[in-house]
DNA sequence: CGAAACGGAGTA
DNA sequence: TACTCCGTTTCG
C-alpha cells in the first residue's frame, strides 16, 4: 500500500505533437490527510485534493464539510464564514445576477449558539447595540438570524 | 443542476 | 517566497 506516487512523471517532455491522452484527467490523487487544522472544529471534516491535471498540477486544495449538513466549503475563510455568520457561499448563479435570495435563512447554527452574550452599546449616538461574545463582537447576520430561528422555533409567535 | 477542478490573484 | 482564497469553467 502506499506505493509512492512514482509513476508517468513526464510525459511529453518537449511537447509540440502528440497531446496527452484525451482521457479526463480530471482525476485527483487521494490523500491520507496527515495534516489537520488545530482551527478545524473536531466534527468537522477536512479533505486535501492534490491537483492532478494542468498547470497547478501539484498544488493542493483544502475542502470542509461540516458534519451537520455535510456542505462543501473552499477554504477556512468559508468554514468560518459559515460558522460565524452562518451563511453559504455558494456561488449564487454565475454571472447571472439573481434578483434576490435569502441566504440567511437557513443557516442558524444552533451548535455554536451562544448561550450567553453581552450586549454593547457600539454606538451610541445610533443607540445601535452589538452582541459580543467573548470579547468578540458578533456580526449582525448572525444574531440577525437568531430572529429567523427564534421565528421558526416559536412557530410565529415571535413577532417584530 | 450540482459538484469538482483549474487558474490566477491577493496577502502574510 | 509561499500559501490561501476566490472566480470561472467543465464534467457528471
Amino acid at each position: 500500500m502506499a506505493s509512492s506516487s512514482n509513476s508517468n512523471l513526464m510525459q511529453s517532455r518537449e511537447g509540440v505533437s502528440q497531446e496527452a491522452p484525451k482521457e479526463s484527467e480530471r482525476c485527483v490523487t487521494s490523500d491520507v490527510t496527515p495534516k489537520r487544522p488545530k482551527w478545524l472544529p473536531d466534527d468537522w471534516e477536512m479533505e486535501v485534493r492534490t491537483r492532478r491535471s494542468g498547470k497547478s498540477a501539484g498544488m493542493k486544495d483544502r475542502y470542509y464539510y461540516d458534519p451537520k449538513f455535510h456542505r462543501c466549503f473552499r477554504s477556512k475563510k468559508d468554514v468560518e464564514n459559515f460558522i460565524q455568520t452562518g451563511t453559504i457561499r455558494r456561488n449564487k448563479s454565475r454571472t447571472k445576477a439573481s434578483s434576490n435570495e435569502n441566504p440567511e435563512s437557513e443557516s442558524f447554527d444552533f451548535k455554536n449558539c451562544p448561550t450567553k452574550v453581552s450586549w454593547v452599546l457600539s454606538s451610541f449616538a445610533e443607540k445601535s447595540w452589538t452582541p459580543h461574545v467573548n470579547n468578540e463582537a458578533l456580526p449582525k447576520s448572525t444574531w440577525n438570524s437568531w430572529a429567523v430561528a427564534m421565528e421558526d422555533i416559536c412557530g410565529g409567535a415571535y413577532k417584530s
